[in-house]
DNA sequence: GCGAAATACGTTAGTACTTACGTATTCCGT
DNA sequence: ACGGAATACGTAAGTACTAACGTATTTCGC
């Protein structure tokens, strides 16, 4: 599904659509069984049956909605005969709703119904449905305290701030090319021998051979890596470009590709290449306009089993 | 918040709250930072961005929304200048979408948004936001196997045929007697030094001393349990009465009482009293209905922290 | 005890969808 | 080659909300 791939982008949209799919299946299951309610109805009727008479606002705080959104629903249900309005005789401003005796007949009858949700949700799901729901309660917490659009304004001016740069390879920073690699790796595909090997031995895997490996930093984080293998005298390999899945869009990509084909020059090779895979959509197009040309078939003898691309640098672009 | 203790009956619900709350934050930051977009394109927008032009349908089954959905909001996007519908030349049928130079213009400034409002969400929810997304995730595939619907209406097709019965003691389920009151003791409360020897040993604390416990069983599976304990000679105490999250509203419950009821007018019992907490306001009603009295102070001496209420069997009702 | 502020609620207008439907265009079997 | 089925899309109508506003009623400060 595309909008998995967007991540905590595509929250909202993912959230609604799921959100859509249990009103519809406990609407589904209420018109089999003949149940006289609707699926929107059951928190205003729950919490009336369950807490007794309640006010408008009463109800809407409890339900996590507007008055507003009360307020109409309850002409809905005032229509429907399962729900008295009264004037508050202690305070006029308030609206009193009220069970009618039909909506504890309805109500009474709906135990198995509302317990088979329970479980069907439950063996549909298996575990999932609790998961979801300590999430949901985790995530309800949390956006109470910390209100999301402040965090987000707030790494936004980190990220302008913080200084995009580009370092050469460093002892310390080898643990971060495992990491970076690890974390696309693991996503998409799974890691091959030879990643395993490149990965915990780069110096000797890279770097001796006569390589380089350039890292991307914003600030004091290292969000991307990538890596320049020799494969041959003179033949090159653009290979191990990862860039952490929440720092995508800052450019780090392009900046590391361009300090990787620098150095490529700079060490007058003659053929640069790169092998990838055709699910990489945006790393393909970034090759593709930093001058690499898809080439019609796979490289003959590829180190990787993902690999289903292959392309070359062309110097002119 | 009080749809939580619906459980999955509410699911629906908590997920739209979720769902609007970040498209919400989503534009306050767009606002913020003066972005050309709003919340909702999002997924039009990113879907052209990344895979370049593309069909009505094809982007409709990719962000899973309808063909109209997606025809609407690119009348929004057409006007906001920032998509061209184009016939396309192959198949008349087909409306083509694609990105205008000022869209392209306006996302490619939009990086480190997007890549804050990644960090960002991370930041506020902290782990909360991975867990619910690998929750959405998982929730996302077993729907598509296994229908909600279905399942639901086969589970209250078993409820339905499956007989209520009340059993007496029986060694076999003293498991059954812990698991069904640690359930509601941990939701609620925490577990107390004196539940935990009685939950443990009931045939000690509870059979030795002229007491009973009744099971409440729906067909093969054990449901609920409640307890008649004898404080004193002739007085005894309604305890321990826990039914099943996932069973309630089958009216297990009710049984469970009349049965303990029963049970102490067979043994001749004189007083009949429970202790209680005025947080379970539905059990509260229930005992009100078998003929159990609200006492106006808590009893002395009580054996539990968490008591806060007092009720007294009164014969007549 | 009186006027301003707060509150409670209903109404209106608007949004983001859905379902249902109508109209092109293409596909496909004969 | 042609008629019906399938498809692709747009439009209309409806739903479930929210935000904004208006109008009662109550509360509160002095």
């Amino acid at each position: 599904m595309y909008l998995a791939s967007l991540g905590k982008l595509a929250l909202g949209s993912r959230l609604k659509a799921l959100s859509d799919h249990f009103y519809g299946a406990a609407d589904e299951v209420y018109r089999a069984l003949g149940a006289p309610i609707e699926s929107r109805w059951l928190p205003v009727l729950r919490y009336l049956w369950d807490t007794g008479p309640g006010t408008v606002t009463e109800v809407a705080q409890a339900i996590g909605q507007t008055h507003s959104a009360v307020s109409q629903l309850t002409d809905k249900l005032v229509r429907a005969g399962m729900v008295r309005r009264r004037r508050d005789p202690a305070d006029g401003r308030r609206t009193v709703l009220t069970l009618t005796d039909k909506a504890h007949g309805a109500l009474s009858g709906l135990g198995p119904i509302w317990c088979a949700v329970q479980r069907g949700v439950g063996t549909s799901l298996e575990a999932h449905a609790s998961h979801l729901l300590d999430a949901i309660a985790a995530c309800e917490r949390a956006l109470r305290e910390r209100p999301v659009a402040e965090a987000i304004l707030a790494e936004h001016d980190a990220i302008r701030t913080a200084p995009l740069e580009i370092v050469p390879y460093a002892p310390a920073l080898r643990e971060h090319f495992h990491r970076l690699n690890a974390q696309w790796l693991e996503r998409h595909f799974r890691i091959e021998d030879i990643d395993r090997a490149v990965l915990g031995d780069p110096e000797r895997y890279i770097l001796e051979p006569g390589g380089a490996i350039f890292f991307a930093r914003l600030g004091d984080e290292v969000i991307g890596t990538c890596a320049l293998l020799q494969e041959s005298p003179g033949a090159f390999e653009l290979t191990k470009m990862g860039v952490d899945e929440t720092f995508r869009g800052l450019g780090a990509g392009k900046r590391l590709l361009e300090a990787c084909i620098a150095e490529f020059h700079r060490r007058g090779g003659k053929t640069l290449f790169l092998e990838s895979n055709s699910r990489l959509q945006t790393a393909l197009r970034m090759y593709q306009k930093a001058g690499f040309v898809m080439q019609p078939s796979v490289r003959e003898g590829s180190h990787y089993e993902r690999a289903d691309v292959y392309m070359v640098y062309q110097r002119g672009e």
